[in-house]
DNA sequence: TTGCTCCTCACGTCACGTGAGGTGGC
DNA sequence: TTGCTCCTCACGTCACGTGAGGTGGC
């Protein structure tokens, strides 16, 4: 005529261990026990489970509940905090499984900010590392200028440049450095957000030219960063040239 | 010309633990170290962290993003078996806070199930305690037709049972019994369900006469659980009226 | 004897967060 | 000397889940 801690459970639609974790944690009542030692549980016991389990489903931590146990009843401003939480972590959850959707659509690597699966298709190792980089650095919008931008056919110079061996001599250096000036003369024309990147993003000017800085020193070899050196320098986007 | 730990943090928009929780999972390398041990990171670092961290912000557990690193790439049916739990664990978010709306807009116990708020404003303990059972016995829908039932206004039958002594004489009981099963007998043929109730819900019949039986065994007193037995007989709805 | 249920520790989970206790350069 | 940053263990978090090792009744 008494309940085991497998029917009690299971009449509360939950676990043996949920059951016993409750008495560790003061929440449930322990029952009256058999010569066995085996617990006795009455209608008291599950009347108090099925109250703590409505509100550990409506998310309320177990101190929380204890809590509201003694009250009798639960402040409503708890409540609102608790609601107010849930809207924020489904809100967050949504734009993550977006998010995830987009890349399974796109059938880009993961590790690519999304929409960059083709357009980062014949990348340099070098120049998805900076994409990375540029993705962690510039703002949303700047984002999609820079998808835009990349999505036009690489010039002559570009694909020179990437391929650029470092012992590449004095003269073709110097050629590329003209021609790929040409280049970041058109696109800071067409893009004016290109002079000044990252404004609306989360760091500031200072730390983004010396992480782009190092980001050159590390990724690409010593004849492409002499083309960028002289290809700054006239420029003048940068005050590191030398 | 390197980055310290906090400083490759706040570039990759982390934490300190998380970097440090990454080396010991072996999913980012562990860059040179200075003469007094600091670690001195380099952009390679700071790449890789970004990747780590891109993956684990979609939601990969750390195991298997040290899979995709070693792999290269990550497998569409693993992206998409963490959009479906994405997507699930939203749906249940999601119910569990407008279940939540609704007990704050009702200013009900929150215990009590949703919409139960008023009907239940002065209903006695056992009463109260029968209604926890009943959530968890019946299905939605016959929840939904319980609480019409309860808003209509009690009888004086009713009233009268629910402060009914322990002590009350033979008189009162028959008259009480009889009373209560004329209630009982509109309430069979206005809602038929009541004949079978839990018939939709999580329990079978016996599981459910046993944990009623019980119920009233140890949530009403003597006199009234002697009215309840009266009453059960003539209608036969259930089998153990003596 | 075998199977089944129950019991009580004690430790594991997951992705970090948080001290404790110590070092090195200004 | 004081403050600041960095370092390495080791343990805490949250709500349970999972053995390990043992008991009791058929």
């Amino acid at each position: 005529m008494t309940w085991s801690t497998r029917e009690i459970a299971h009449l509360a639609g939950t676990t043996v261990s949920t059951v016993r974790h409750y008495h560790q944690e003061n929440l449930l009542d322990e029952p009256d026990r058999g010569p066995n030692g085996y617990k006795h549980y009455e209608v008291r016991h599950l009347v108090q489970l099925l109250r703590v389990r409505r509100l550990a489903e409506l998310g309320m931590p177990l101190e929380q509940i204890a809590a509201v146990d003694a009250a009798g009843t639960s402040s409503a401003p708890q409540l609102r905090v608790l609601a107010a939480q849930l809207t924020e972590t489904i809100a967050r959850l949504e734009s993550t499984r977006d998010d995830l959707t987009r890349v399974i659509a796109s059938a880009a690597p993961t590790d690519l900010p999304p929409g960059f699966g083709e357009v980062a298709e014949n990348m340099s190792d070098a120049d998805r590392a900076m994409l990375l980089i540029y993705a962690r650095v510039l703002a949303p919008a700047e984002m999609t200028a820079l998808r835009e931008m990349l999505e036009a056919p690489r010039t002559l110079a570009q694909l020179a440049f990437a391929d650029l061996p470092p012992d590449a001599d004095d003269e073709l250096r110097e050629r590329l450095a003209r021609e790929l000036g040409e280049d970041l003369r058109r696109t800071h024309e067409r893009h004016p957000w290109t002079l000044d990147p990252g404004a609306g993003g989360p760091f500031s000017r200072e730390e983004i030219r010396m992480l782009f800085d190092r980001a050159i020193a590390e990724l690409y070899n010593p004849a492409q960063r002499d083309v960028l050196a002289r290809l700054r320098a006239p420029v003048g986007a940068a005050g590191a040239a030398s």
